[in-house]
DNA sequence: GAAGATTGAAAAGTCAATCTTA
DNA sequence: TAAGATTGACTTTTCAATCTTC
């Protein structure tokens, strides 16, 4: 991984902090590890499930957008896709400075071998839970994340 | 920033994994954001913290194993500490394979700052929480964790 | 040979600057 | 000039290979 903080453990006097960012960090490592059997990340199944959702292409502006992210960093994405046969570049016929990210067949097997490996993994992690607290997890992480704006 | 993952969002069926990815990358960018604001981030802060925990002083490979990465990584996060005058490295006298990291009057300073707005931003986002709340976000998080390994 | 550190290559992200087209 | 995409430079992380010293 390439993602989770270094151990910056202020565990006094917020606890909270510290829990919160490490938890996260290892549910996406076990999630990462399982998807990385077939050769995904989750940025990439996340930009090949966006794909899917708009029927297999779409601009790469509007890639940006949906992932929440900043254009530049679905060019090189995209990239990555291109290289894994994942994806195609496709020019725009509707403007010609914009140009299309478009899913290959290869890419779509590849959602979908990863979005069961990603459901079967979170499976894992939040099945343990039950409903109850399921819900009470949500709505404290809720009432956090309302903080940090 | 450049850690929190793209928004990979299998709301269905598991919602929590969302939930808690994109939690935990909120609070993370609200503290450092207020760390930006005197050149730090939660990795060299979180360097600084161990240095000044052993007294000013470690070896990398100690350091490492203390921020639970690989070496590779400090040796790049000291060049960068090193660049911005808060760290220096020194010869260890007991081996000299080894080199030490060294934290300076100007990253002890650094620290001390960092440290305080770090309190201050933890507290903002956590303070809101009952202790009994607090508590119930601890276990359920444990909860997860335990089962991502 | 094994241990300490570094270097090189890669993934994922940001920002600022640039190039092409509208 | 605006908008779409790319490029370049940087941070944070990993892994594999290398170099020096034990």
């Amino acid at each position: 991984m390439y993602n989770t903080y270094v151990n910056y453990v202020s565990r006094t006097p917020q606890a909270g902090f510290f829990a919160l960012v490490h938890s996260a960090g290892a549910v996406q490592e076990f999630v990462e590890s399982r998807l990385a059997a077939i050769d995904l990340s989750l940025p990439k199944l996340a930009a090949l499930h966006r794909l899917m959702e708009s029927g297999g292409s779409m601009p790469l502006g509007q890639l940006a957008e949906r992932l929440a992210c900043v254009k530049s960093n679905v060019t090189q994405l995209v990239d990555r896709l291109e290289a894994d046969g994942l994806v195609d570049r496709a020019p725009d016929p509707n403007d010609r400075r914009s140009r299309l990210a478009v899913i290959t067949p290869k890419g779509k097997r590849a959602f979908e071998d990863g979005g069961r490996i990603q459901q079967t993994a979170e499976q894992e992690l939040f099945g343990g839970l039950t409903g109850d607290e399921a819900q009470q997890l949500a709505t404290l992480l809720e009432k956090v994340q309302a903080r940090a704006k």
